[in-house]
RNA sequence: GGGGAUGUAGCUCAAUCGGUUAGAGCGCCGGCCUGUCACGCCGGAGGUUGCGGGUUCGAGUCCCGUCAUCCUCGCCA
């Protein structure tokens, strides 16, 4: 094999005279008789190998030999085409080689999957034939695309001088969240680690150590079941920092994002592809700010899609309390929501039919209904319009500041979290429908002062709402609430604190430290400063029900650590596999993935999970069953 | 765990109401062609209709079960 001097995609006008040797597969050979030409193929692009009869019958005669998808390395000088035989489908479509020296490297069997860009198949034969797939140009840049977005991270945080640190990935399993992937010991036979679900504690044991910088392209693990946009293992850049306020690690990470950016936009191997990334422009700084209040108001979900930022939801909570339509008086009495969104101009955009399967779909989401009113300039019409009178119409169209020609959908119930469900995908589906959801724009936002805890009414149980070591922005507050929760004598910590005096409400309105980045609807990074102090710590696990014993048991190593001089720390984290979906327009984790498991967790290509020899399971003193049905 | 969709040639799909020998395009194989670039032209091979059972004179088609893939609800602090 002749030592390879360049890459097929590099061949220009430049290089014409030159004598090179380039290495490939054959990608598509066309015969004409005398004149054969291959286009050869790598991964830095294609290149166009002529052979005629007039210079070498020989040579022509081998290419006989060659196959698609055939390696092969061929050496030859570096020619401008006629202007009659240039194109502008190729880089080097300016240029070809002249064969002077060909050698078939390897043979190939007849794929099972085509290589060329616009491959249309079944997705399980890609994961099965995945070396095949990943040939294709869309996948390459993708990969290309994954390593510069990692590179670009890297840079920042090198720059910024933070220590990038491996965590185990032989971890200990966590009772709360997400089910752990265990793997068992033979050391310590019946015992097990779990793989981690995120390095979350190691990081603060990190600060804690006084490394003060850590970050990591981290590996994660969740045994949940599978979503177009979730993968039983998935990568994390994790990034903490010592002695931060708030603002200092969002402003890092918004370093960090507009490398991101700009790695990509500057990438010499990206520019043939079309991504929303690649067309975004430049990103501004600092980002906008929202709170979550502002967001649950306005879309009725903490990571809105700013796109249609004008498209706002409209809460009727006050307006349905004294109105005259039961559904939703009773759902606004019953301390429940009553929001609608006015969709502009939109009052002859559905059929009766797709109104119905709109109320259907909310249905499917536990709403007892979704009404539509059209606005005309008399007032509203539609299937509840006539339970509504005039007067209350006229307040409806003012609180909608609706126009004639509007259509309404409205949504009520006595759950909050089903109405905000509704009218956030309502609001999707609309914004939409009116085109505001163009891929190429990038609405960036933070959503910031998060509810520390959220109530659950079922068991009058507080939980924390980001995770219990988020510092609560109200320490002081915090700990009133947990000495009146410890002097109370009632059963559980809420009884307690309400017993104390303390207000359901003033609970509820305390507010964390957390900080979530947001894109085009999808929570691309999420963070908070967390509590460095034992005392507060305590607080915290007081309030959400978590007694001394049990905090000991299962954070005792963090207690302990933090006992031992913990400074102030805080950090983010963010889902590399969703932030590249999102930035190249794909909508399915595994296209941004090299080799992705499938929906139900299984690798097609290696053929894994599967059995292990029996001697291997006694090693580990592990029985197994025929599976139970 | 629940719901939905799909499964026919290597790939993408078709096959009428259950009816004769399951078709097409691409790919593959052979031949021809001296400037192609999704080359073209001629010819050819290729099928356990995912798997198992049932109904029927007869099943790709109907029924039951099962497997796989994809989407979705639950789940994912």
């Amino acid at each position: 094999m002749r030592t390879r001097t360049h890459r097929c995609g590099e061949l220009r006008k430049q290089h014409v005279g030159q004598s090179v040797t380039v290495c490939g597969w054959v990608d598509v050979k066309r015969d004409r008789g005398g004149v054969v030409f291959i286009l050869l193929r790598d991964v830095s692009g294609k290149v166009q190998l002529t052979f005629s009869d007039e210079r070498d019958r020989a040579l022509v005669e081998q290419t006989r030999d060659a196959r698609h998808e055939y390696v092969v390395s061929a050496t030859g000088k570096v020619a401008l085409r006629d202007d009659a035989n240039r194109t502008d489908k190729l880089t080097t479509g300016e240029v070809e080689i002249i064969v002077e020296h060909f050698e078939v490297l390897n043979t190939a069997v007849t794929p099972a999957i085509e290589v060329r860009d616009d491959l249309k198949c079944d997705p399980e034969l890609r994961l099965k034939h995945r070396f095949i797939d990943l040939r294709r140009r869309p996948m390459q840049a993708m990969l290309q695309a994954r390593a510069a977005l990692i590179a670009a991270a890297r840079r920042v945080l090198d720059a910024e001088s933070f220590i990038e640190i491996e965590t185990p990935i032989l971890y200990k399993r966590t009772p709360e969240g997400a089910r752990d992937f265990i793997v068992p010991s033979r050391a310590h036979q019946g015992q097990f680690y779990a793989l981690p679900q995120s390095p979350q504690l190691f990081k603060q044991l990190c600060m804690i150590a006084g490394l003060d910088r850590y970050y990591q392209i981290a590996r994660c693990f969740r045994d949940e079941d599978k979503r177009a946009d979730r993968q039983p293992e998935f990568t994390q850049i994790d990034i903490e920092m010592s002695f931060p306020t708030r603002d200092d690690v969002m402003e890092l990470f918004e370093k960090v994002v507009v490398g991101i950016f700009e790695g990509l936009q500057s990438d010499p191997r990206l520019r043939d592809q079309d991504w929303p990334v690649l067309k975004a422009g430049k990103l501004q700084t600092p980002f906008e700010r929202m709170d979550y209040e502002t967001a649950m108001r306005d879309y009725s979900i903490d990571r809105p899609d700013l796109r249609s930022r004008e498209l706002r939801l409209t809460d009727l909570s006050g307006w349905a309390k004294g109105c005259s339509f039961n559904a939703f008086k009773g759902a606004a009495e019953k301390g429940g929501l009553v929001k609608g969104l006015r969709c502009p101009g939109m009052a002859e955009a559905f059929s009766t039919g797709q109104l119905k399967n709109l109320e259907r779909d909310a249905k499917g989401m536990g709403a007892t209904g979704l009404a539509n009113l059209k606005v005309t300039a008399a007032g509203l019409e539609g299937g509840i319009a006539k339970f509504i009178p005039e007067a209350e119409q006229k307040a409806m169209i003012a609180a909608f500041n609706a126009q004639p020609g509007d259509l309404l959908l409205i949504c009520a119930h006595e759950k909050e979290k089903i109405v905000h469900a509704v009218m956030h995908n309502m609001r999707i589906m609309v914004a939409d429908k009116l085109g505001l959801n163009d891929p190429n724009t990038m609405a960036i936002a933070w959503v910031i002062n998060f509810p520390l805890f959220e109530y659950r009414e079922e068991d009058q149980k507080l939980f924390a709402s980001h995770h219990p070591f988020t510092l609560p922005q109200d320490v002081a507050g915090v700990a009133n609430m947990a000495r009146a929760s410890r002097a109370g004598n009632a059963g559980s910590p809420m009884a307690r604190m309400l017993d104390g005096g303390v207000k359901l409400d003033d609970i509820l309105a305390l507010r964390n430290n957390q900080y979530d980045l947001v894109c085009n609807g999808v929570e691309i990074a999420g963070g908070s400063i967390r509590m460095h102090r034992t005392d507060w710590q305590a607080d915290v696990f007081e309030l959400i029900g978590i007694t001394k014993e049990e905090a000991e048991k299962k954070f005792g190593f963090l207690m302990s650590a933090l006992a031992h001089g913990a400074p102030p720390h805080g950090g983010i984290a963010s889902g590399v596999d969703r932030l590249l979906m999102l930035l190249l327009g794909l909508d399915n984790i595994a296209d941004v993935i090299a080799f992705p498991k499938s929906a139900t967790g299984r690798d097609l290509m290696i053929d894994t999970p599967n059995e292990v020899e029996p001697a291997l399971l006694k090693e580990l003193a592990i029985e197994t069953r025929p599976p139970v049905k």
